[in-house]
DNA sequence: CATGCTTGGAACGGTTCCGTACAGAAACGT
DNA sequence: ACGTTTCTGTACGGAACCGTTCCAAGCATG
């Protein structure tokens, strides 16, 4: 337990692309409108991307690391609504007609590097191209669709479940299967206490979907946590590869 | 509990609008890009407006009646995943670049009235529009607010301050004080079991928040169920406030 | 090495909620 | 009027999860 030997796993579905994969779905004349404006920026674990209330001044296209999309209550308790890395960006409010952000955005797993562009560069973007606003908007609406499944699984599901979800979701956007995330991490998502994470983790270590050394989490069994996960996790990949292939 | 009293309740942020507001908060010009499409439909509770996976034809802006939002899981269990009304419109996929619905949307609670518009005639409006295109689009950016609120109310928060929550966003929606729904219904948004929905009105029932007859809720003190729903309720509401005005 | 901080493990009783089952009450159809 | 369906109330044991507390292990710092 006290060494990370490199453990194989299942590696299928995962972003293996360096890049920004939206960045990477556009047409070259697209990318050509916004390319100039691109600049690379640079994050560590617990940055804010954005802040709830906040202007929007910048997007961001993540080539690594994951961001945490959180709604908070109270001014203390928050809690996670959604997960997103270099598959998609994070200001999106600002082409559904908001100029501010409703939400925490943060830096979480691992260090992000980023492709960020001013508001106003963006929006002059797709006032010129249509099929640009649409792959950017496709985005927003898979992103609401991991939403959806969330809400459903929060109903329905396990803590036990609920987290191989969630470990899904980050091995997906990192490029290991070892993920580094503590208990407390887990209970943004989950919204559990944090003995509660303990308990689940040993659960899924048991069945040898995992393997928990400190502040990691070691993918061994991927299909096991697809299993586990059931009808939660899947949906909005598919839609991704439907609609941004 | 037999007869059902008229209960006087406190009629604050209703929405009074006999039309669409959403519709309502258009200029003529963009009113009038729409307007020689939209033919008025009718449903009854329990009728589909569109059914997950299938294109997406016509767009609704309901006038009367709540639509719910719903995502299945396993092919039998559903939940509800978001509510609206008079406020909004279905079919908002098509403006986010996908062509098929992801969700169920079925009429609840009371019979609904809506005008339709075929998907190309609003694709071609908002493509000479850019105003209407931003205020569709609004509608559906508070639309995930209000998911991420369930998933927040879900994580923190017992059933009965989440059910003071939904009977809220309900409320919001009907014309009166008097709103249509089984315990059944109730378990699409919870995702309890059917006797713990009892229990739950029971204890609103006991803190006269409500009072509940056979297949129906009477919202008797409206302030008392937004302090039980707190941070989980209005922000989305406030939103709706700001950006469409 | 000494210290302090973060993280993880384990335990306690207590509460919420579940699954199931059954029965009464109200509406409905004929 | 009568049976049928729908909706609601209630009760039981059991499982999941909570809040709390205490302690140990890893890690960083000086």
């Amino acid at each position: 337990m006290a060494t990370i030997l490199p453990i194989s796993g299942t590696v299928s579905s995962r972003i293996k692309t360096g890049g920004n994969r939206l960045l990477g779905a556009l047409s070259p004349n697209d990318a050509a409108l916004i390319s100039p404006y691109l600049e690379p920026v640079s994050f560590t674990v617990g940055d804010y991307i954005t802040r709830a209330g906040a202007p929007i001044e910048n997007l961001c296209f993540f080539e690594q690391g994951i961001a945490g999309v959180l709604d908070s209550l109270d001014n203390d308790r928050r809690y996670a609504v959604g997960l997103l890395g270099a598959e998609g960006f994070v200001g999106w409010p600002l082409l559904m007609g908001d100029d501010r952000s409703p939400y925490d955005v943060t830096m979480r797993a691992e260090a992000g590097r980023a492709l960020r562009i001013p508001a106003e560069k963006l929006i002059a973007a797709v006032e010129q191209s249509a099929t640009l606003r649409t792959t950017l908007l496709r985005f927003a609406h898979i992103f609401m669709l991991q939403m959806g499944r969330t809400i459903v699984s929060s109903l329905a599901h396990s803590i036990e479940r609920r987290m191989a979800r969630w470990i899904l979701l980050y091995h997906d956007r990192v490029q290991a299967d070892e993920i580094c995330m503590t208990h407390e991490e887990f209970r943004l998502m989950l919204g559990v206490r944090r003995s509660s994470v303990t308990d689940a983790l040993h659960r899924l270590e048991e069945e040898q979907a995992i393997r928990a050394v400190r502040a990691k989490v070691l993918v061994v069994d991927r299909a096991k946590l697809i299993a586990l996960a059931g009808d939660t996790y899947g949906y909005p990949e598919q839609e991704y590869a439907r609609l941004l292939a």
